[in-house]
DNA sequence: CGCTTAATTGAACATACTCAAAATTTGTGG
DNA sequence: CCACAAATTTTGAGTATGTTCAATTAAGCG
């Protein structure tokens, strides 16, 4: 698989500035990040970085759809979090120095920064608003995770599949008609979002398919149903 | 109940520096934080803050254990972290204005300091390493909540609750036996550490026991085979 | 067009939950 | 310190939810 050679286009000319962590800082702190910035293409299911890899770097997604994921001890995949355009991955292996404790992986297409760690500690040190952003970020993450957490350990598989697909709607939101997911995953990889085997996984999708709740189309989910949708997946059902 | 009244000992002479974030920053840079600061007592059982509640500073244990759990939609309980002597507490409402995320409850009876957001925001501004410092404890926990995720998702009952008695061995120590766990939880509150109800959690504990991998008298548990826990936490068996 | 990967279906099964009842411990007031 | 009430722990039996494993069909890719 070859490299494609695109443009590294300076973070003060990135166009996901406004939903970045980057977004309030200097023109010249961004160019001082953008002096050691590397940039690269990753086709759809590359992986960008591994768990247990020593950390290279702190990436900023450019372009394109990611998922970080664990392997259990089973060798069981569960993705923890997803990230897109203008979205830091791989920071708290810089944070604490240490290896990368998951692995992200292109679910699509995806244009990557790889910044340099050190400038990254040169911008904590000096600006103390962006140490602030950050600490607001990962003080989300941890709620996030939170709540995933006591929603895998409570709640049914309907409703975890339903918050699933809720949650993929929120990321990265909907095509043109309003209604089909933007993000293609496979049954296996839905099933590693909810913590769900992929039979099972299959057996629910098929029966909100029936239900009216989505429509399948290959592996398109639109969602047919948004409100019985979030019912199903608050157990209000 | 009444509050007892104890000494509001200064930051520069509080003892649980050595563990504690503030243990890197100034004298003066103490006595600051100390200004504005309350101490308060809990007696075990008794809830520090409640998810839900609007933020009313920031707390710092100055003694005891605390459990820190959230409320699922049927209002099972999850515990999701455990603090101790010199750990910080509610940070993450602090940091995200927000009202408290979880339940903070005194496991034994507690020494409580709490600190004003506005100096801790000022701590914050002018000491970048502080910054880093909190940085790296919030990587921390974001670390341990995923571990955790996948391991409720993935691991059995069994594994679960053994690696819950390692976690309460690591995060609260050992009596002076070195074998009996020096934190006391109901049945149901270990269950809830786990993701477990009560029943399984006494039944698997029950197990244990029989097996010889613990010893239980009373709500103390007692280390019998620490490998043998080790391994049945570990699906090594 | 062949081959690999992914999706689907079925049936048997296991794990852990639910609900109910009894035994034990703990806390509190007198 | 005792007695009663409340909370917690324990045990049992039945059951549901998801998993596992195996086999088949469909889709994607070179």
């Amino acid at each position: 698989m070859k490299k494609q050679v695109i443009d590294n286009v300076p973070c003060s000319e990135c166009t996901t500035n406004g939903n970045s962590i980057f977004c309030n800082i200097s023109s010249g702190e961004k160019d001082a990040i953008s002096e050691r910035k590397g940039m690269n293409f990753f086709k759809k299911g590359q992986v960008i970085f591994y768990e247990g890899n020593h950390s290279h770097g702190l990436f900023c997604i450019k372009e394109g759809k990611v998922k970080i994921s664990k392997l259990g001890d089973e060798g069981k995949e569960q993705v923890v979090r997803f990230a897109t355009s203008g979205e830091l991955i791989g920071y708290r292996a810089m944070l604490s120095n240490e290896s990368y404790n998951a692995t992200a992986t292109a679910l699509e297409d995806c244009h990557v920064c790889q910044l340099s760690k050190g400038k990254i500690f040169d911008l904590l040190q000096s600006n103390q608003n962006f140490s602030l952003q950050l600490l607001k970020v990962l003080s989300d993450d941890l709620k996030k995770s939170e709540q995933k957490l006591i929603n895998i350990a409570q709640k049914s598989v309907r409703e975890r599949i339903a918050e699933s697909i809720l949650i993929l709607k929120e990321k990265f939101g909907l095509k043109e008609d309003g209604k089909t997911l933007s993000v293609v995953l496979t049954r296996k990889e839905l099933g590693d979002v909810a913590g769900i085997t992929t039979e099972t996984t299959i057996r629910t999708l098929s029966d909100f398919n029936k239900e009216g709740i989505i429509d399948l189309e290959g592996k398109y989910i639109r969602i047919a149903n948004l409100k019985k949708l979030i019912q199903t997946a608050n157990l209000l059902d």
